[in-house]
DNA sequence: GTGAAAGCGCTAACAC
DNA sequence: GTGTTAGCGCTTTCAC
């Protein structure tokens, strides 16, 4: 900074007001300054910055250690959209481990990350206390409860899961079942209690039994493909019981690849025989390809950005609490129910 | 740190020698310190650090805006070799736009970062030019060339190529084919190349024809599922023709899918009327199950971070390049050809 | 073994 | 409109 200043003619003070665009630069002195920069390919020092100012020009994101597609497009929209605000992205993916999340957040935290996201979604709910502790603006994903510094992304399960029943309502379904393996992108009782509301809204029962959970969650990184999985075992037995139902929601990709592979055992068609819905929207869905219900990475990425953006700012008393909406996305996993209106195509959504 | 100094009744000097564990602080007193440092919650501000000594203590990881999980893996991994040695990951995904991957350079340059990972498969060329000219060490994937600073990480494309043919050859393969639907994941002229070399290893001729190669390159994101490909086509055609390949090689699993899809078009199963075999990993491959040849993500991070950490240590002279040989995993994609040994089940690796 | 002081690169308050 | 100066939190000589 010095060497631009002396080779501009001009004390550093004056540089740092050109660099920073204040409006008391003298045009011809400011033009110097700029050419000196670029000649000596200057470029500020972000540390000795931060170290003045406050602030570091980062944020921090905390994501799961996970498989899921959702996960990857969630950082690369963040970043962009931090970048766009100038901020670099401080990225950290973590276990369930309550101790290694503390870990990450302290890291952050250490480095003066300005705002911190943790985009977890099935992880302790210690990390919001953990985030209070800590005076730094957060924001968490699907979570619960009131919390003074942070803002909740909450993903709006019914207003997703409605669609879907509506969708397959309309087509003519009447006998709805709903599949879980595990709980890692969303609640499922939280899912399972917006379908049963659902269904009841078009005016069908929840039948009980057409519900699979699997109790023994787990995760699909650790999941052996080629072991019998006791879910895969209930599914079957559901579809080749003496009422299946005509259609099934699963909780995720993956879930409805198990409902899929189960049916293809006994002998039904997709979308002929059995309608298949997926939330979530791993990547195998658009190959199959699944009609799904979507939350959107993009939109979570950005309205997380501007959830900690708008916590300092004053004069603006942002939300606590932001919504994010899935969508419902058809492709062809879906179709009338068997006998009704055989030669009639439901619409199939080629935007995608 | 004024604060610990104090509490500790000591200087600042002596915190500062306690927090870095040099020896030349008495025993009660780091003691002391390090109780007031507990007691205040203290942790040492890591720009003034940065700005002192130069170092950030801050990785930066370029990644290619793909829907890989390979790519998440990778960050996953490279966050954790990283923290290991005390770094944090600054991320940054980019597209292939020259200047966005030069701008995601600089934005990590300018922010001191020690080192840098520049994970991008199919990138140009003048990444290389752009970080030879700053004066940072780094590590670059799948590229050619000799390069002052930085450190290449070659893929072993013959070793794994070779390892699918020979898979194949074993089985009892004469007649295999080759596609590729795009050059995402690695450069397809080195794949063709190791494919025919690997092919007359084993005493067979590659045979133009049963290479299909898509010219008209396009990224999965853009990719409609709803289209008919003109690479589909190629490929329905070369299976539905009178001299048919008993097994393919593809490029990547989502080539994998699109010869499976053309297979199952033409009423030819796998594997019993075609065995089929994908370079890379994505998640379908885990679940179709997909004979794949892989490479290892957490590999690729590692010998990433080591390479970054060892370039500026004294004493060493480490090599340049590292290799990284990717591994055949052995699913349920592949099996004898039709007609030799029909009994004969291949041995299926569980341990994936 | 420990303290005082200089200085890393920058910004902001204050003079001119 | 521009220069001077103090100080952000830390490390590191150099005395003691």
């Amino acid at each position: 900074m010095r060497s631009v200043a002396e080779r501009a003619g001009v004390s550093v003070a004056t540089v740092s007001r050109a660099v920073n665009h204040l409006p008391t630069v003298n045009r011809k002195t400011a033009r110097r300054i700029w050419q000196a920069i670029s000649d000596l390919n200057y470029s500020p020092n972000k540390h000795a910055r931060a170290l003045v100012n406050g602030g570091s020009g980062l944020l921090g994101l905390i994501v799961p250690k996970s498989p899921d597609p959702f996960i990857l497009e969630l950082i690369h929209s963040f970043e962009e959209a931090a970048f766009g605000f100038g901020y670099g992205v401080l990225i950290s993916s973590v276990g369930s481990d309550p101790e290694q999340i503390s870990h990450a957040i302290r890291r952050m935290v250490d480095r003066n990350a300005e705002g911190l996201a943790a985009m977890i979604f099935d992880g302790p709910s210690t990390i919001m206390e953990e985030l209070d502790r800590r005076s730094i603006p957060y924001v968490c994903i699907d979570r619960e409860g009131r919390h003074p510094r942070g803002c909740l992304l909450q993903i709006d399960y019914f207003h997703g899961i409605r669609q879907g029943v509506q969708h397959l309502a309309i087509l003519g379904h009447r006998r709805i079942g709903f599949a879980s393996n595990h709980t890692q992108l969303f609640s499922t009782q939280s899912a399972v209690a917006s379908f049963t509301k659902a269904l009841s809204e078009c005016g069908m029962d929840a039948q009980p039994s057409w519900i699979v959970l699997n109790q023994n969650s787990q995760k699909p990184e650790t999941q052996d493909p080629e072991t019998q999985d006791p879910n895969d075992r209930a599914i079957e037995r559901l579809l080749a019981g003496k009422f299946p139902p005509t259609a099934v929601i699963c909780s995720s990709a993956s879930s409805a690849i198990q409902v899929m592979s189960a049916a293809a055992r006994v002998e039904m068609k997709v979308p002929e025989d059995l309608s298949v819905i997926a939330f979530g929207d791993h990547l195998p869905a658009v190959h199959l390809p699944l009609t799904s219900i979507l939350i959107s990475p993009s939109e979570v990425a950005r309205a997380a950005v501007d959830a900690i953006r708008n916590h300092g700012e004053a004069g603006t008393s942002p939300s606590r609490r932001v919504t994010i909406r899935p969508r419902l996305v058809l492709r062809s996993s879906t179709g009338f129910p068997r006998g009704s209106m055989k030669d009639l195509q439901p619409h199939v959504d080629q935007s995608w």
